[in-house]
DNA sequence: GTCTATAAATCGATAGAC
DNA sequence: GTCTATCGATTTATAGAC
């Protein structure tokens, strides 16, 4: 099956969403318009509706393929370990995985108001689930004495947070390599969940 | 001096302020038009540029306010205590503040892309004054022996990230009170730091 | 100080030729 | 699959009456 003259698909695709995912996250959704992006992939505007329904649908799948793959390497980690090397490969999973899709994690935050209702459910469902894995690592470590946390939801929440943050300031370039900013996360989260 | 028939200098001004707050901490600032603000207050787009030379310095407004009422809050701090006990201060105020605002809180870090590169410079640099009352204190506790901290920058970050993750979740009619969550905090925070 | 009216530009999305 | 052309709606901002 020979493909049609000026056909690009399999690759149209992906450059898209490339420049979609750049572009909302230098600018953000509401600012960015259709035209904008078609004409960072060498398109006219009307040529994106091959790709994509409307340009919610755009930002939803991003948000979606994101949140999918977090939550895919995630089930990857050791889950038969002690709780605290469970919490630390946690950790440094994070960090990592993060670090290496600073876009994306962006997106995932900035733009979930501009999500209609039912594609916003679908992306705070997914955020819930990632939740509860590391609280399920910390409430396992509270029932087994290895940690000492008052009130492991807000644990979880305040540790994600403070992870998460490495993304508004890391640079590849910068003075720490990932490996020392992971050590240095890591001995944070140790010490504030210790006894 | 009478005013002008139909004036509301004085209260029309705030109440630009407020509603332009709300819409673009709901709808983001590229998201929200002028005509929008105007209908929350009952006037026609064209009346607010009586109050503002532009959208763009609409939102500025808001932020700059924002950061000087944090740095002027911050300031009246006990300056002279204990590390230990400026970190507590700090971790107390910082989250009462930023519970109190919680939508300021959300625009000042949502759309510092969205303002001008002369805007941003005025509001990274007030932000940054902020981050660095906080490294001085922990580079006093390490200097004093009370904290043990590997990278004081890095802590900075991770502990004002960490804290103002409680605006994500927080809600009034919810299961914690203020104070309980400055304690749940304080301790994760001064755990984190110690030795 | 607020209104109506409008300028000038841009938006998302679609239709139809090729 | 991509193009040109366009619809209909919306945008920021301004002009001028009151």
């Amino acid at each position: 099956m020979a493909r049609t003259q000026g056909s690009h698909a399999g690759i149209t695709g992906p450059r898209i969403r490339e420049a979609a995912l750049r572009l909302f996250a230098e600018h953000g959704f509401a600012a960015v318009s259709m035209r904008q992006i078609a004409s960072a992939v060498g398109l006219q505007a009307g040529a994106l509706y091959n790709y994509t329904p409307d340009k919610q649908a755009l930002l939803f799948s991003l948000m979606k393929e994101h949140m999918d793959d977090l939550l895919g390497d995630l089930s990857r980690l050791p889950s038969q370990d002690a709780p605290q090397a469970r919490l630390e490969s946690f950790v440094r999973f994070h960090i990592a995985f993060h670090l290496d899709r600073p876009e994306l994690v962006f997106i995932a935050y900035m733009e979930l108001r501009n999500l209609t209702p039912e594609n916003f459910r679908v992306i705070e469902g997914l955020r819930r689930d990632y939740e509860d894995a590391l609280e399920r690592i910390l409430s396992d470590g509270v029932a087994a004495g290895s940690f000492e946390v008052a009130d492991t939801k807000l644990a979880t929440l305040a540790v994600i947070a403070m992870l998460t943050g490495v993304t508004t300031w890391y640079r590849p370039d910068g003075r720490l390599s990932v490996p020392e900013v992971q050590d240095l996360y890591w001995d944070m989260v140790r010490k504030s969940v210790s006894a």
